[in-house]
RNA sequence: GGAGAUGUGGCUGAGUGGUUGAAGGCACCGGUUUCGAAAACCGGCAUGUGGGUAACUGCAUCAGAGGUUCGAAUCCUCUCAUCUCCGCCA
């Protein structure tokens, strides 16, 4: 969330930017419930100190005085709670709008209000010429019998898959190539809790439980599944003061991530590409606010690194404006080659890189304590993929195929997978 | 899941109803001393939030939420977490 003092200093910057960033978010309702809140604490404070004045006087009044000053503070007593219960339901109504308000934006986040606002700021290889007509990933993965999505379509609806086979160990590959990357960075390896409370949630700028929700909930409690290990990794600091010279903080994260995907579908939501859970290597750093810009461009650096080693064609986007989500100021995109989308193929998302500031530390409290004035601010977060394995599995699927459906394994990747290619085969089980 | 114990500031550790926002120690910061360092000594040192140009000052916070009381870190209730024992289990 931003600084209220922020929001009233700069009124109409946060008005055009909510509006720009397509929000949903009502700046002047969120300033309006802060002044109620405002004046409704103060009165608040008012009956407080007299309550406290009361008990000292207390002891050294007499007799007659004492029973006045209990009627007194049993009158305070009630005041107090009434206004207790108001303030705590503007609060919680404050909070929730102020929650919307999304972050800043980067002075040079390109304009836009869909993804064609998003600027290609770099492309990475050639897209492959086929002498041959190529199989999407879902047809390759019924010729190698790597892939079953009718089966899991049985067991848990659409959206679904189970890997089978090679397909298992690109996964389990994929995963330890990005965390053996992530290591070699600085970054501490991770796995993480993939259930957590839903104020952890929210508190890194995701909605649990909306109607327009991409979080799953549990319906028993107030935990929810988290569709990122961001989610974690940021409560992980939670609530925490940081000496300055421990910063940067760097964690890789590998979990399943779960999402709704609500309101989603289309072409591009075939296969693997848009499913309901995943395994990514997610790369979180905490870091000093004068560093954030800078190591924005080092994720990056490390993701581009990733698909270069691996060879995929893509192109890196510098994100608009309404497609940064609330949280981030600014955000590249890497989209890789995939021929399945459209007639030809395209590009399909396949990591973003953020860098959200103070949005996410703000709510999630975690300061760091200045080496020199020794006081106290808030960190900068920036998220990154290292690796959302089905979209990446994808890609090397169909942009490896060779004419005969063999898939050849990225050298790189082969040690960690174990084979060199995927070859059609036709087995049962 | 059952039984018991515990939960105080960055750490440690006093504190069972009234200047306790909280002793002492460690760590940290500043100073004296030293060629320099260590040691010793002196001083400072919680967070959030409101008011005030400022000096200063109000309120809240001793796991969390309620309650009793003129007054709660201290008493009561519930919740959560940790530890120990038992059960179950990968």
């Amino acid at each position: 969330m931003l600084d209220i003092r922020f929001i009233l200093n700069n009124l109409d910057l946060v008005r055009r930017n909510t509006q720009e960033r397509c929000a949903d978010a009502n700046v002047d309702k969120v300033v309006g419930l802060y002044e109620q809140l405002k004046i409704k604490k103060m009165s608040l404070e008012t009956s407080q100190q007299r309550v406290n004045q009361v008990a000292k006087q207390f002891e050294k009044a007499d007799d007659p005085t004492r029973d006045q000053l209990k009627e007194e503070s049993t009158i305070l007593r009630e005041t107090i709670k009434t206004l207790k219960d108001e303030v705590s339901i503007l609060e919680k109504e404050y909070h929730h709008e102020a929650l919307r308000i999304p972050n800043l934006s980067a002075f040079d986040v390109p304009q836009g209000s869909d993804e064609g606002g998003n600027i290609p700021v770099k492309f990475f290889g050639t897209p492959p010429k086929f002498n041959f007509k190529p199989l999407d990933h879902v047809e390759l993965g019924k010729k190698l019998d790597i892939m079953d999505f009718e089966a899991a379509a049985k067991i848990t609806g659409s959206k679904f898959y189970f890997l089978k086979n090679e397909a298992v160990l690109l996964e389990m590959g994929l995963i330890r190539y990005a965390m053996e990357i992530a290591n070699r960075h600085g970054f501490t390896l991770m796995t993480t809790p993939e259930i957590v409370r839903d104020d952890i949630i929210s508190a890194s700028g995701f909605t649990p439980r909306g109607p327009a929700s991409q979080i799953y909930s549990l319906s028993e409690g107030d935990l929810s599944l988290i569709g990122t290990s961001e989610i974690a990794i940021g409560g992980y600091m939670a609530n925490s003061v940081v000496p300055e010279e421990h910063l940067p903080i760097k964690i890789a994260g590998v979990s399943h991530c779960f999402r709704t995907e609500a309101g989603s579908a289309g072409r591009e939501s075939k296969g693997l590409y848009r499913v309901h859970q995943f395994s990514k290597v997610e790369l979180y750093q905490f870091v000093h606010p004068t560093k954030s810009a800078e190591a924005h461009e080092e994720m990056l650096a490390i993701e581009e690194d990733f698909y270069q080693s691996l060879n995929l064609p893509y192109r890196v986007l510098l994100m608009c404006k309404s497609d940064l989500g609330a949280p981030a100021y600014r955000k590249y995109d890497i989209e890789a080659w995939m021929p399945f989308i459209g007639d030809n193929g395209g590009y399909g998302e396949v990591t973003s890189a953020s860098n959200c500031t103070d949005f996410q530390s703000r709510r999630l409290n975690v300061r760091f304590k200045d080496k020199t004035t020794g006081k106290l601010s808030l960190v900068h977060t920036l998220n990154g993929t290292a690796v959302a394995v089905t979209r990446t599995m994808l890609a090397i699927l169909e942009n490896n195929q060779q004419a005969d459906g063999t898939v050849l394994i990225p050298e790189v990747l082969q040690q960690y997978v174990g084979i060199q290619s995927i070859k059609p085969k036709n087995r049962k089980f």
